[in-house]
DNA sequence: TTGACGACTGAACAGCGTTCACTACAGTGA
DNA sequence: TCACTGTAGTGAACGCTGTTCAGTCGTCAA
């Protein structure tokens, strides 16, 4: 029968790509960044350390789709809020930030790799879904106020803070923490309470 | 002459010691955390890579060093505020975080080896002197309230929050940022604000 | 049956952190 | 002056890393 071989071989070519990847955030999440190379992630899924090579061209990039993924899956998470709209705009947001902290502490290698350990001088910065989703949420806060303006500023102020409490609850889970969720809490009402107070001119 | 020969080989291991530390600080800063290596530092002090555990028993130990010497630029570079006592303490405790923020941009790599990259499951964490500099001013921004009582939370939201901005503003320098200065502003005036109004109850 | 093409491997390269047997030499005591 | 000791430093090695490449093997089309 004729091209069915090519489609089979292209079903198989994604399924043994699909199985690396799983495997690489397999051993990701249970060793962590530091404990993973493309020759464990070999051994582990049955391949030589070559074969990897044939369906990725680096261990960089296999991270960068790694990554991709991770944001896919934090947006799900974020995702609850989109089924609520029409609620107070502001308990939304302080809603998604902790959503986002707790995806944060509940899969500290994914965030890890994809806030914290990334190359920093790569590809022009792409604005991802997640954050897209904030600014409109804090838009919606600001009502019609002529507040707007600053409404960049304002999403990332936020993000900053949160980021801040995520890394570090993540990145220094030894350190003597008063209480891990009141933490939080405290942080994210600081930071929506200043951001949707007045902004101060530039200097 | 007696005891002098060893005294004198001592300096001289202890001028070599900081010969190799000022090297590996210097590889640092100009080709990043990624860019260094004990073979570089070795060829670029001129010995051979064994010679560096004459002085050093691991790569990491030598960080942890860096880190410590890191710390206390990073305390000296607050020390300004030590010499401001009884100034308004708000505008200190602002002063101090801006010049934190500002230490972070100015020494990413520092900034990174101390606070990003770090094991995460070392010896048990020791909090810095600049950390307890931060709780003073909190403490003093309170005045004799019963807030009080929460000083340890209210430091460490600032502290996220402060970090959070320098990260980020430090690992993503091509995000396309509002403007740093307005923003890291922003952050910390909502932190402070935050961290000196009242307190939830723990739920 | 032949030939092309794809998946896959083994071996290699250069670099890494680290160890260890060894050399070279300065200082000491006789 | 000589032998002895302790130390600074080295070269080579081990086992690891990411990555490349010539070559093998099996499946399909003509």
């Amino acid at each position: 029968m004729f091209m069915q071989a090519e489609a089979r071989r292209e079903r198989y070519r994604q399924e043994t790509r699909s199985a690396i990847l799983g495997a690489a955030r397999e051993i990701f999440v249970r060793q962590g960044f530091e404990g993973f190379s493309m020759r464990t992630l070999a051994r582990f899924v049955g391949y030589s350390p070559a074969a990897i090579y044939l369906h990725f061209t680096s261990k960089e990039e296999l991270f960068d789709i790694l990554v991709e993924e991770s944001f896919v899956h934090l947006y799900e998470a974020l995702g609850i809020l989109l089924k609520e709209r029409g609620k107070d705009p502001v308990r939304q947001l302080k809603r998604g930030l902790r959503l986002y902290v707790e995806w944060g502490l509940k899969h500290p290698s994914e965030y890890q790799i994809a806030f914290i350990v990334r190359n920093p001088t790569k590809k022009p910065y792409r604005t991802h879904r997640a954050f897209d989703l904030a600014r409109a949420l804090v838009k919606l806060c600001l009502g019609s106020s002529k507040a707007q303006r600053e409404l960049e500023l304002r999403t990332q102020a936020l993000w900053a803070s949160t980021h801040g409490i995520t890394s570090l609850l993540t990145q220094r889970p030894s350190f003597p923490w008063v209480s891990k969720q009141r933490l939080i809490d405290h942080v994210i009402d600081s930071a929506v309470q200043g951001a949707l107070g007045p902004t101060k001119r530039p200097r």
